[in-house]
DNA sequence: AAGTGGTCTAGACCACCAT
DNA sequence: TGGTGGTCTAGACCACTTA
């Protein structure tokens, strides 16, 4: 490999980013928990013995990312996984040419098992670690759309239980939040077409061989660190997944 | 409709947002081209009476949209539609698994005609208005993977001819920038899962009936403008489409 | 050495929210 | 009224590129 350097960017790290990584830390070791108000700026210039501009700067790039949220007036604040963040940031099916819906979600199944080869990978934990796996259907309208497959590493999610899925008031994202303070911070999706097996047919009410949009996600912490693997089958008939490019203000 | 007003949002247009809308302005009119340097930061704050401050946000919205690309030391650049860029923004398949690969764009078919309802309202013109339409078939590592269609207002692009397009150096993209002046800023694309057709299937060498996975999408200008609409369809067997959600640094 | 963008500062003032 | 984030300024200095 050679280590080419790219014209016009410098090497050094700004301070602003330092304190952009410091700021990142602390919300990760939930130094600021969600929902709080994180200090106001003029008192983070002084902690850090920086000016003002410098930790717009670093609070801007979090806003940036969705970490956290400044209101005018009040305050900036930790984000949180509610429903309306969830459903901009991580939920991408809307019926063809229509608005967003909030997905009515059922649990199918829930289990403890031993991760297998997929799993272990996507998890970054070894093959055989302990896990759970829950089956979601997910209705809109009142109709059967998704079939979600997921599952997370035991070891994260000490004495979680069925009643705690099916009880959860808010999204699966706020349960991980508030009942295990783990944050999702990022996701990365893949998506494929393929076609529906007996299984899934069934609880989509398709015909076996009917095509699915399927999509396999892996849940990103604060650190970066998996949170949980996802697999969603589609049923595209009436629905779509959508994604804008370069969308602006 | 209430008229709800957010908390911790103002009203009033801050001079940087302002001072951004007359760059874009700039930029949709062709007084910065591809290309070229935009001004000096000093130079503009002289010419708009405002801080160096103020231009620098400006213009960090405008990189951040991708249409200027800053270089310290060097100046700031009007964005072009080169193969990178191409292949980072707006080329969402790879191999399962795998890098990014630059496609090899054969064309298969080129015509002139008249807008069907659904081209003439993603395109925004009149139904019947005169089209061009293209399909294109697009090999990675060798194989027929995707299959493309798309419709462009022939109005938009005054004397097009398939030679144009067969012999262009680069990307399509940067055909329309530099043949007729037009930049592509953004897309919208929505994804389905169907089957293939007698005649997706012979063109990508799969058995009718195999599930394909489709992406419409409308590709826009610098004033949000429809420029291309397009419908690709792509064998998945071994190739995925990639989509990251909140990535950042 | 001259010119460009990048960082950082210090402070004034404004808009908004809670009390 | 006091505290918060938002805007805007004026300038020093640094990092990088080009000639």
């Amino acid at each position: 490999m050679t280590d080419a350097t790219v014209p016009g960017v410098p090497l050094t790290v700004p301070l602003y980013r330092e304190l952009e990584r410091q700021m990142r830390e602390a919300l990760a070791r939930g130094e600021w928990k969600p929902g709080d108000a994180i200090p106001a700026e003029r008192r983070l210039a002084e902690r850090y013995g920086v000016s003002i501009g410098t930790v717009r700067k670093a609070i801007d790039a979090l806003a940036d990312a969705n970490l956290v949220i400044r209101q005018q007036g009040r305050g900036t604040f930790v984000a949180t996984h509610n429903r309306d963040r969830m459903l901009f940031y991580f939920f991408h099916v809307a019926p063809e040419g229509g608005a967003k819906e909030y997905p009515v979600v059922k649990l199918v199944s829930f289990a403890r098992g031993k991760a297998d080869r997929v799993e272990a990978e996507r998890l970054a934990i070894a093959a055989a670690d302990p896990v759970f796996r829950m089956r979601n259907l997910l209705f809109l309208s009142g109709e059967p759309i998704i079939v979600d497959d997921l599952a997370i590493a035991a070891a994260r999610f000490p004495g979680l239980t069925e009643k705690q899925f099916r009880d959860r008031p808010s999204t699966i994202y706020n349960l991980y939040q508030d009942a295990f303070g783990i944050t999702v911070a990022r996701s990365s999706e893949r998506l494929r077409a393929t076609v529906a097996d007996a299984e899934a047919a069934a609880l989509l009410r398709l015909p076996r061989g009917a095509p699915l949009l399927v999509i396999r996600r892996v849940a990103l912490g604060l650190g970066g660190e998996p949170i949980e693997w996802r697999v969603s089958r589609v049923n595209t008939a009436h629905h779509e997944y959508f994604v804008d490019i370069g969308a602006a203000t």
